[in-house]
DNA sequence: ATTAGCACTCGAGATGGTTGAGTGCTAAAG
DNA sequence: CTTTAGCACTCAACCATCTCGAGTGCTAAT
């Protein structure tokens, strides 16, 4: 059953009240904060139905009432004008994470931080996926008798690196060559090509040398696996503020949770796919330590390719008007900035 | 005024009574714990000398007392008697940092790993200095146009990389000779020797190279520096649980000052002389947000250069008794793993 | 020096009353 | 048929009060 414009009207206005308060909303409150003229009277009557329909909730008897998650949903779909990113956080973003910071790692922490702390809530960036880097440029450094440290480096510039042992003290001249035939054969390929190739080339060899090009191999398999995981987070313990979940348990959960980042990362791998700004408000996610809270995320791209997600988790009470311009400028400035490095 | 050895025992009973099971002590139960045939009258004289004397405090009238932290420290220095390491630890212990694992950063993980798991507190490594390490390789690659990545390699492996924009583009080859001028000049020298030497001289010298050997000194001064800040924690949440310290007011000071390492570290480095087990309790550390809480720290060494410390942070109520020995033992395994990588 | 006895203190927890915000329902008014 | 006023009712929050039990300090007897 659709709602009639008087009954959205008040629905926002709660939400808006709850949200810039964080208290259950009553009927005179609401009656007088909605502009309307109408009686408290009505105004429970409608309250009642919107509570019928799953929008409202009431924490007990004599409290006002509260937003579900759905409401939130409702809110943020249908009645929520998102405004423009103010002056000053624009300028604070560009600042932050604009152009002039060569280095990848260093933007995205940049970019994690400024999020965190112009929200007071934590803030997330998935890191760029590597898997179609090319590899640049492989060393083979003899560090001592029988241990070889092996370097990766792809065209963006990501170094990865590990020790390996062999069976036998290799010569720095063998591998330099080796390094050399590793560059010329597999270079300016996709790691992920590479690594495949390398696959089916060291199928049967049984060389020391191939050992090497083995565990080479190995290091660019962790790569990859490793950037399934790779996430950044900052401001966590902002979440410890809020007072809606302050209830220790579930919080030990959320922060534990955050900490983790598998499934996290698995949610929001999940929202790669379009160029919006994506929500998960409470049990959205289908994810049980986010069901107190929301997570608004979006993609960020360079060249119209999608790299990565970045966001902020927060209270379900959070002000999407503001938060979610935020998020979205700080993906478009974010890819804006990757794309100059 | 000197304790005799009834005060002695009785302080000892009390402590181990108030760390098994966290609340304040009485006159007749420690009458009983103790073992001693006396009263409880009598102990509350004897309590009442301690108390005088700064052991032991009443959280209020009629509550028992709980132990001070000079309470804490004799007891420490004077009663207790520390248990070996639990088989089963050792084993656990040894599992988890023996010696197969090559790769220095992951050693140090499982080492913070553990020590957390261990003890159900937050673990920490203080990374081990670079500063004395010597300069095994460097590697300058044109990722694009005017950009080069830098790549330094110590002789411990480890691999710190920074992208350079450069004025002009500069060929492969321009790039690798810089580079192996770079290995000749400075290769096999002590980082700390090598930006010393860059620095005077890079002295005048405007030259387009120059300024990528400048980046590249500014790259080797970053890691320096860079190593000043780094350490390892895991396990801080394990904090959340303290019931002594969930007013969450002081608990968020905790957290943030864990999480900016910086006073931290300071604190840390000042007990990497010597090679002993070493406790700060509470307001101990002259640092206020650890004034609540106790940290347990060992430093490590490699053929009796001390690398780094590690430890444990926790409530002042802890099992110092298993405590110290874990740390201490995680603190020689750790060294013991790193003399082989 | 030790102990028993006793009055006293204080926090924790239970009890109960009051207040105020808020509700649902009903009946009257528009 | 919608809106509103009125009213009885609910319930958390606050406060005061009470009891309880654990524990103390002091004193006098052992």
């Amino acid at each position: 059953m659709a709602l009639d414009e008087r009954a959205r009207h008040l629905l926002k206005s709660l939400i808006e009240q709850h949200i810039a308060n964080g208290i259950p909303v009553g009927s005179r409150q609401l009656a007088k904060g909605a502009g309307l003229k109408i009686s408290p009277a009505t105004v429970r009557n409608v309250m009642a139905d919107l509570e019928d329909e799953g929008y409202l909730i009431s924490p007990h008897t004599s409290a006002g009432r509260i937003p579900t998650h759905v409401g939130y949903r409702f809110f943020v779909d249908a009645l929520l004008r998102v405004v423009p990113l103010s002056p000053q956080s624009h300028h604070l973003l560009v600042q932050r994470i604009g152009h002039h910071i060569p280095d990848t790692e260093q933007v995205l922490h940049a970019a994690t931080e400024v999020l965190s702390e112009l929200t007071h809530m934590a803030g997330f960036v998935r890191v760029p996926r590597r898997a179609n880097r090319t590899l640049r440029h492989v060393d083979f450094l003899a560090l001592r008798e029988k241990e070889v440290l092996a370097i990766f480096v792809t065209d963006k510039g990501d170094v990865e690196n590990r020790l390996i042992r062999t069976e036998h003290a290799l010569s720095a001249a063998e591998l330099h060559q080796a390094a050399n035939f590793f560059n010329e054969s597999y270079g300016g390929r996709p790691l992920q090509e590479v690594i495949q190739q390398l696959q089916r080339d060291l199928q049967q060899s049984r060389h020391e040398m191939d050992r090497i090009l083995r565990s080479a191999m190995e290091l660019g398999e962790e790569m990859l696996e490793e950037d399934q995981q790779r996430m950044l987070i900052e401001g966590e313990f902002q979440l410890l503020d809020l007072p809606e979940l302050a209830g220790s348990e579930r919080l030990r959960e959320l922060l534990n949770a955050v900490r983790q980042k598998r499934d996290l990362v698995h949610l929001l791998d999940g929202s790669m796919r379009g160029s919006e700004v994506r929500l998960f408000i409470g049990e959205e996610s289908g994810f049980a330590p986010l069901s107190d809270c929301s997570v608004v995320s979006a993609p960020y791209e360079v060249d119209g390719e999608v790299l990565g997600v970045l966001g902020v988790i927060g209270p379900m009470r959070m002000p999407y008007q503001q938060i979610i311009p935020l998020v979205d400028g700080t993906a478009h400035l974010l890819g804006r900035a990757l794309s100059q490095s």
